[in-house]
DNA sequence: AGACTAATTCAACGTCCGTTGAAACGCAAC
DNA sequence: GTTGCGTTTCAACGGACGTTGAATTAGTCT
């Protein structure tokens, strides 16, 4: 029987994923994840070590694939440029488009891992560290590349920059409804193409502001 | 032994709203919250008539003040300008510095309410609703005068850069330790100074960007 | 066929949950 | 000084929680 293990560990992750993602770590319980999965309970414990182990769990899958995408677009914006740098803008856009057209084409899958990003990031008790120990030499080599695409900015103003990008970025991710409801009906939060369109524009922009000692 | 009540109540609402900010709605018992006001369990449904009960209490205390000083601005601002309009950045100052300068000034008051509204914001399960109810008046005011400023941007353009500036300002809220972290200290989650000297021109210089017709 | 192993089920453990009813307390008015 | 009322305490309820050990199933190898 040892194929199927596979199979059913990863629809306790799936499972798992979406209800973190409604509802947050302390508001499911692992009898509601296997309820979910369609798995018994004690499932849960022999694949995973705790309730905890498999909070990571969930996190981890995904990581990897997010990182992979964005050094390959940070790779393809260095290679375009292999003498002279590349604009603000588009290194943000190889920070940001990855992530948002795997939201776009394969909303299904990544909607709730997102979503699940976002609570994090805005959480005292775990965006902190959770947040740095995935994304940390990420961001710090885009912060490289933004460095050198405005060398005469200070990094406190980039630091500050970037943290506003984060916020924006990941309140995008979140896709609450609250935008729906505001503008009644004319934004819609899981339009990704919308914000493919106008978030690395407006985030560039401040960054050029903030940054370009004039 | 009447007008000790209050006074219970309010410490009850200190507890709640600290412990909320950390953990969450779910991530919080009553018992706990009681154990930090100091108090036997069963006088929180005394007060309250249910743990939610007291989550929407926690959030409506703090409310009123926070439209209010807003508000106070965004009537500064108009009478600063009676014939003209005031441009985008007094605007977006006006939505954003009353509440970094009542975090600046009363940090021990306002930071776990201001945590806690940056976890709604990002929540799928609170954000649609909560912030659309206990903000949307003041919002729709600021989109008014946003839209004043910028006769010729479209609605939707605007929308979407108020996400942003949403999603950024709700960031700063959250105070996770993130930026501190990665910038190894250079810059502290909880400097309201040097946000309020970046975010609004951040923000104005995006909108500008992604609203302005060229 | 039978032994071995990984995967799954079942039943239960001690603990803590949100919530409640009744009793005790402290103060004001009469 | 007793009545009355707003506040607080105490003890408990049924149920759900995270977690576990032992038994059962299904597939693999000899």
């Amino acid at each position: 029987m040892a194929p199927r293990s596979n199979e059913t560990k990863q629809r306790i992750l799936d499972a798992a994923e979406k209800l973190f993602a409604k509802e947050g770590f302390a508001g499911v319980t692992v009898r509601q994840i296997m309820r979910e999965a369609g798995a018994d309970v004690a499932l849960a414990y022999y694949h995973f070590d705790s309730k905890r182990d498999l909070f990571d769990a969930v996190l981890m899958r995904r990581a990897d694939h997010m990182n992979d995408v964005r050094h390959a677009a940070l790779d393809a914006v260095e290679q375009r440029h292999p003498d002279d740098a590349p604009s603000v803008q588009e290194i943000i856009e190889a920070f940001t488009q990855p992530l948002l057209k795997l939201l776009a084409e394969d909303h299904d899958t990544w909607r709730d891992y997102f979503a699940l990003i976002a609570q994090i990031n805005n959480s005292p008790q775990w965006g902190g560290e959770l947040m740095t120990r995935f994304f940390d030499p990420l961001v710090r080599r885009f912060m490289d590349a933004i460095r050198r695409a405005m060398p005469d900015a200070a990094d406190v103003d980039l630091f500050w920059c970037y943290h506003f990008l984060s916020g924006a970025l990941t309140l995008t991710f979140a896709e609450t409804g609250r935008i729906d409801n505001l503008s009644q009906g004319l934004c819609q939060s899981k339009d990704m193409d919308a914000i493919s369109d106008r978030l690395p524009r407006f985030i560039a922009a401040g960054f050029r502001h903030i940054c370009n000692p004039t």
